[in-house]
Formats: structure tokens, C-alpha cells, sequence
DNA sequence: AGAATGCTTCGATGAGGAACGAACTATGCG
DNA sequence: CGCATAGTTCGTTCCTCATCGAAGCATTCT
């Protein structure tokens, strides 16, 4: 018998369906109500409200009440992180979906991943952040270069001298199968992105749309 | 309805206890056998058979049979990864399940793993024999040095020629989070540690108690 | 206050699946 | 060959746990 972590009791919390299509949905950063989940799950309220509270009692999700609202989100990014791991092995090994629709492919190109941009353009992204020495891959580390805040700061994105989480993370993405960028920055990225205009998130999905002149933009600034 | 990736389905695999266990004890990245699995997970060879085949049929493990024995390993890194990742969430989700009572600490001392010796004594031994250039490290498998027949067979313990299963592994120790030595020549130690009557093992625990002269005795064995 | 909404708890039901013993197949040994 | 070892398959038993309806709290609205 093995000692250590009870890596069970984790797994299979993530390894019922109607707990799994939660999470997924947790993935893309908002918190969200039980009844909300619910639906997405695919259950009735009871039975969604009875996985949440197993959930909560797991570490996996937080809790933030507003007056007869409950919000649920995920505990942090280490169980992002987690969630897009197992992902990552579901996508490589699963049964192949037959056609990979329209949302998928957008999927691939970019979505949310937690709190940051993920997919094909965020693998693009820190490629070529590592290409132009802003940033130093370090092992399976990833930090900043000297000359990173003041080139983000031109950007408009302030790099947080004390953060209380890593600034530089990476986050393998399920898609492309390399990392991608996660942490503070990746986070205020993303932020920026949104906040541009120069994409939108799809209703109901992680996917993130560009428009035509958003890409330009994004590409212009952190694909140049 | 979530759609994509059948994550639940991947991580149900993991959530069972006793695939779990399997899984873990591959994170060493050496293949095992069936049997070696089964005693690794605690249940009987026919289930450990059914489960290593569905774990078979969800792409997660890799089968290479050598005559009457089949070795089963981790598909690949992307595996391990995942499973990496759950150990991290269960780890510092975990903590809270058990307060360090005093059978805890004497479990991080020295306690039974499987067959061989863990805990703080069984790294220190390891790191000792390393040090002895008794034992080999290659990357994450361990060999014998040339001089380790001779030097076991002065101690009393003979290192066998053709070991049905690895004479040395590297079992990662979760309380002190460094590797302990497993295989054959582990478990052929505890034998001689409880032969010798250097230590009892606790009732109802996998804890090992060391006597004050059993300590000096195994100390000057195995430490000096 | 009363009604409406959001969510949880309770209780009963049912299905999936984990477990093992026994029997069977396959490989190796003498 | 016969015997031993290594694994799988089969059939049965048993128990957990996911599910939902109904009822119970809690909060907000009017």
C-alpha cells in the first residue's frame, strides 16, 4: 500500500461526469452560481448542490456568498492547472471526436484557461516573448527578464514588483501539448486583450474570438 | 452540457484507490508486473487484473510482455504529468485530513513500505550507500556498484543474481519527499533489521520502532 | 407580513463497479 | 510430459454513491 497524498479521493472528485462538466465550466475564471452549474452539469438542483458541497469539502472550489447567491469558483491555479492536465490526457488518449466542430476548432486557436489566454495564441505568444529574451525559461521555470517591466509597462501592463502569486507561470496547453503562458502576467494579458476589444469570449464557452483587427493588434504587439 | 475532452472519464480512472495506488507506484518510471501491482495497491492479483486492463483501455499505461511476465508502465510524460499534478492538489489540500499525532511521527521516522524500509531513516540510508558508492544513481534508477555483493554478502545479505523483480528501486518518500531504496535488497534489509530484533513494527501500523541498541547497531551498519 | 427565489437537506431508489474465489490460459523449468 | 509460476476471465456478492422529489431554511422583493 502506497503512503503520501490521497491523490484518490482528488481524482475521483474530478472523475464523475456531472462534478467534471462543473469544473470544466469553472475553467473559464467566473465564478458561478449552483443553479447555473446545474444546468451545465446537466443535473437536477439537488443533486448539483450535493456535488458543490463535496467539492467545497475537497478544496476544490471557494465559496462566496451575496445574499441568496452563492458563488462557486475554483480554489486556485494549482487546481486549474490540474484540471487542464487531465484534460490534456483526455484530449490525447479519448475516444476521437468524430468531427471537431466549429467551437472546437475556435477552441484550439484561443481560449480562457482560468484567469489567462491559452491555446494556439498563447503558445505563439510565449514562444516568441522567450524568442525576444523578455522572458527566461528556466527548466520548467519561467521568469522574467531585466528588461520585461519596463517593456510591458510601454504596453501598458505593470509587472507587480511583490506579487503574492508567481508573476510568470506555465501552464501546458491541452491543445497545442506546450506551454502556455499562466501567473500574474498571463493573467493581466489577458486582461488587456478583453479590455482592447480585440476579442470577445463566445457565450457559454472558453472560446475567445479575435476580430480581424484584434488579431492585427495583439499580433502587432506581442507577436512582432 | 459540457462538450470536449472526456476529462471525468480519465480522472474516475485515478479516483479508484487501488488504481491509484498502481499509478503512483509507477510515477518511479520503472514498469512493474502485475503481481508487484497488486501488492502495491493491496487487493488480489484478479482484481489488480481488471483494473490494470482498464487502465489499459484508457491509454494511461503502456503493456510490455517478456515471456510469462507483462510490465506494465506510464503511457508517457503527459501521464506522469497528470498525475503529478493531482499529488500536488491532493498534497496541499491534504494536511488537513490528519493531525500529526505522535503514531505520525513515529510513522516519519522509520515505518514499512510494502516490503522494505521508509521515512527519515530509510533517505538517510540511501544517501548513505549513494554516498558509499555502494549503490549507484542514475538519473531515477538506482544499481549496484561493483563492490555491493561482497560488502551485503559481509552483512549477511546476499544480493540475489537473477531477482524475479529490480534487486534496487527509488520509492519516493511522501513524508520527507526525497527517494528511499525498494526492490529486493530494500526489502532484504527490513528483513534483517527485524531479524536482528533491531526493531519491532507497531501493532496495527506501518510504523517500525527502533530499540535504543538496535538504533546503534543499524547505525553502525548502515550509516557509519 | 406574505410571497417568491435560491439553495440545501432528507429519504428512497437504483445502477454501476469493486472485490474475490474458482476456473482457465500461457509461459518456463526439469 | 507434469509441475510451478504469471495472468486473465468469469460469475457472484456486496456496497457505495449518484439521482431526484419533497420538504426545509434563508434571503430578498413588494
Amino acid at each position: 500500500m502506497r503512503e503520501g497524498p490521497d491523490i484518490a479521493r482528488i481524482a475521483s472528485l474530478v472523475g464523475d461526469p456531472a462534478r467534471a462538466n462543473m469544473l470544466s465550466a469553472l475553467m473559464g475564471g467566473t465564478a458561478l452560481t449552483a443553479s447555473e452549474l446545474a444546468l451545465e452539469a446537466g443535473v437536477s438542483l439537488p443533486t448539483a448542490s450535493s456535488h458543490l458541497s463535496k467539492l467545497m469539502e475537497g478544496g476544490l472550489l471557494t465559496l462566496a456568498s451575496q445574499g441568496r447567491h452563492r458563488y462557486y469558483g475554483l480554489a486556485g491555479p494549482q487546481v486549474a492547472g490540474m484540471i487542464e492536465a487531465i484534460t490534456g490526457v483526455a484530449a490525447s488518449v479519448g475516444p476521437q471526436r468524430v468531427r471537431p466542430g466549429p467551437r472546437d476548432a475556435a477552441m484550439r486557436v484561443a481560449r480562457v484557461c482560468y484567469d489567462h489566454l491559452a491555446g494556439e495564441q498563447a503558445v505563439a505568444m510565449l514562444d516568441r516573448l522567450i524568442d525576444k529574451k523578455l522572458l527566461l525559461r528556466e527548466d520548467k521555470e519561467i521568469r522574467l527578464a531585466p528588461a520585461a517591466a519596463s517593456h510591458f509597462a510601454a504596453i501598458g501592463i505593470s509587472v507587480d514588483a511583490r506579487p503574492r502569486r508567481p508573476v510568470c507561470r506555465a501552464c501546458l496547453d491541452w491543445s497545442v501539448r506546450r506551454s502556455h503562458l499562466a501567473g500574474t502576467l498571463g493573467a493581466a494579458i489577458l486582461d488587456k486583450i478583453l479590455a482592447e476589444k480585440w476579442a470577445r469570449r463566445e457565450k457559454d464557452s472558453r472560446a475567445v474570438v479575435f476580430s480581424p483587427a484584434g488579431r492585427q493588434a495583439f499580433e502587432k504587439v506581442f507577436l512582432a
